[in-house]
DNA sequence: AGCCCTGCTGTAAACGATTACATTCTTAGC
DNA sequence: GCTAAGAATGTAATCGTTTACAGCAGGGCT
């Protein structure tokens, strides 16, 4: 049975009023017999209900919208949707809000002020009801709140966060993900262990060079200026660390890379000197990426629950929504897991 | 200068009246000022100018969207949005979008009728204006046009489509790019050339197969069935492959995959057996996704405009939306490219 | 002068739901 | 049998825009 019948069909599509006279009940009814089945009597509903079955009536969400003065929608604001580390924490994200009847639009907030002003005004106001932020370098004072003037609207952080806002975050631990990344190079032997850094406006980059001395020093390891190398998480500033690797008179025997693909640009440019991983030098990335597990040597790396931190901010922005607004756990920190596989090794006796 | 006066602040929203009363006009006058400036005096439009700055005006998207009966906004259907190839494609699609206005709404239709049912629940009607859809899987006649029973939605299919589906829909000349893949390993010298296909409900599968066995033939070359592996795209699926090649009695000297991550796998699970790529097998991937060029050994593959198919499938969604479908170009198919890299090399010397 | 056209503006009716308030109908308690 | 409470329903206002229609002024034309 398709459930509309060809003689109720009109040209245009059926609204509230359709089915409140087919069903011979004012409209109000209607409305009650979907949203709150219990307030009509059981006859009533009944009749709804087929009269919605005949009709094929569906609300219509802008109407809804409009009446109730919410968007039924959210917004995610990432700097570069191209970049596979926003995918999994999308993917989390629509996971929570899907089953709730919200719906998640994606931005792209580019690198400029001005990209970001324009994605802020597209969905200010009006055609959203929250933000998760991706992106450490957005002004959250951008984000207004609909309705009262001079306040924010609902705001979550998630894996960055901004510098001065208040709006909660839910993090990874990238101080003890770093620390133990270099327990783990110590532990194999390593002395000279270098690091290559994301890039340095980057609130990540901090708290993982943070983790990487704090790392050292637990292992009464000497920091080295000369051993950490500037990154900017990409492909390609692993390469162009490689480069400058090699190029070192003194070099480490174990690079903490503060990203994996970091970490596959560096082995990828290593591996063209014939210089190779593990044996002539050991790599550990972080993140854990999908092809990591797979690269040529598997890469070693702190492992982020990415799905799980797109999952957990989106439930902390409808808590923040309903005004649910829980202090105590309000920047909640997700464990990350050292995960070995086989790009670090202990070092190669020295000559 | 922050533009919002403290004076005028309410604590509400500042509506359209609230800028028609302090400029002195009415709500038609502000509209028009603000959507159609031509159709005003200059000093009006000066004044309702002043007046919006004064009072912070942003024009509420919910009702404007319920007046104009439609959404200004879009929705893509993936079937798992964790996957980065589809990012690449959103961001093309947002880069499109953003700037005309439009949001773009992202679901996840996964696995199972039931959820696909739910995410077109979701969007039904009323929530957006269009749809572009990544997912092959999905019924078509479930993305109904709002106003219009029993048309369709404006619908344009990317990469993958649907069999039977009337959508337009941007692909890419896949078995062009399969018959590239082969005519490069026969020129190299290969003539044992096997496959490792997509999961095989899909019908990008079944288009690379097609340019496999059509670049076969074009090199005289002989199409054997035990060369031909299942394989499902992914990394772990290119990993199984690599273990039915280990157990072949005779092995094909090169081996086209579906898509670059079943080439990650099948390379890094031979790699554990110390069969080396390209001096044992050359390998050839599908997609060029952003880590090939970084992979060890450097993948050749062949490369799929990501971020083009993403832009051009907006596009033509836009132009369907405003009823410009333009029949002559109604399926564009992309170029692809095929990328050398270092994964393939001239067969070793038979025993 | 009378007419029409054009350019600008205002009035008020949509858009399609939800919901405060009013009304009617039951039914229980006395 | 009467009253009051409570359940079920209806009436109509409301959300904040856009826009069809109407009105009004001024200017060029016959």
């Amino acid at each position: 049975m398709i459930g509309t019948s060809q003689s109720t069909m009109r040209s245009e599509a059926p609204t509230i009023q359709d089915v409140a006279r087919v069903a011979g009940v004012s409209t109000a009814t209607v409305s009650r017999a979907l949203s709150t089945p219990d307030r009509v009597s059981d006859r009533t509903r009944h009749i709804v209900l087929e009269a919605v079955e005949e009709t094929g009536y569906v609300a219509n969400e802008m109407a809804r919208n409009l009446r109730q003065q919410k968007s039924n929608s959210i917004c995610v604001i990432t700097p570069d949707l191209s970049n596979p580390f926003f995918s999994f924490i999308i993917s989390g994200i629509e996971q929570i809000c899907g089953p709730k009847g919200y719906g998640v639009f994606v931005t792209e907030s580019g690198l400029s002020q001005k990209d970001k002003m324009r994605v802020v005004n597209l969905m200010a106001a009006s055609r959203t009801d929250g933000y998760i932020v991706l992106d450490g370098m957005l002004d959250h004072s951008m984000l207004k709140a609909r309705g009262r003037p001079g306040i924010l609207a609902p705001i979550v952080s998630a894996c960055e966060w901004t510098q001065g806002s208040t709006a909660p975050s839910v993090t990874v631990d990238n101080v003890g993900g770093a620390v133990q990344a270099v327990q783990h190079l110590a532990a194999l032997g390593h002395t000279k262990i270098g690091h290559i850094t994301g890039p340095k406006e980057n609130v990540l980059t901090v708290e993982r060079i943070k983790g990487f001395k704090q790392g050292l020093d637990s292992c009464g390891l000497q920091y080295r200026d000369d051993f950490v190398l500037e990154g900017g998480f990409s492909l390609e500033s692993g390469h162009e660390a490689a480069e400058k690797w090699l190029q070192m008179k003194d070099r480490p025997t174990a690079m903490f890379c503060a990203s994996d693909r970091e970490a596959f640009g560096f082995i990828s440019r290593l591996a063209k000197d014939g210089v190779k991983v593990p044996e002539d030098v050991s790599v550990i990335g972080f993140d854990d990426i999908e092809v990591s597990g797979f690269f040529v040597p598997a890469l070693t790396t702190v492992s982020q629950p990415r799905v799980q931190i797109g999952r957990r901010a989106a439930e902390m922005l409808f808590e923040l929504i309903r005004g649910e607004a829980d202090p105590e756990d309000a920047n909640p920190q997700l464990d990350v897991t050292l995960v070995i596989r086989e790009s670090t090794a202990a070092p190669a006796p020295s000559v």
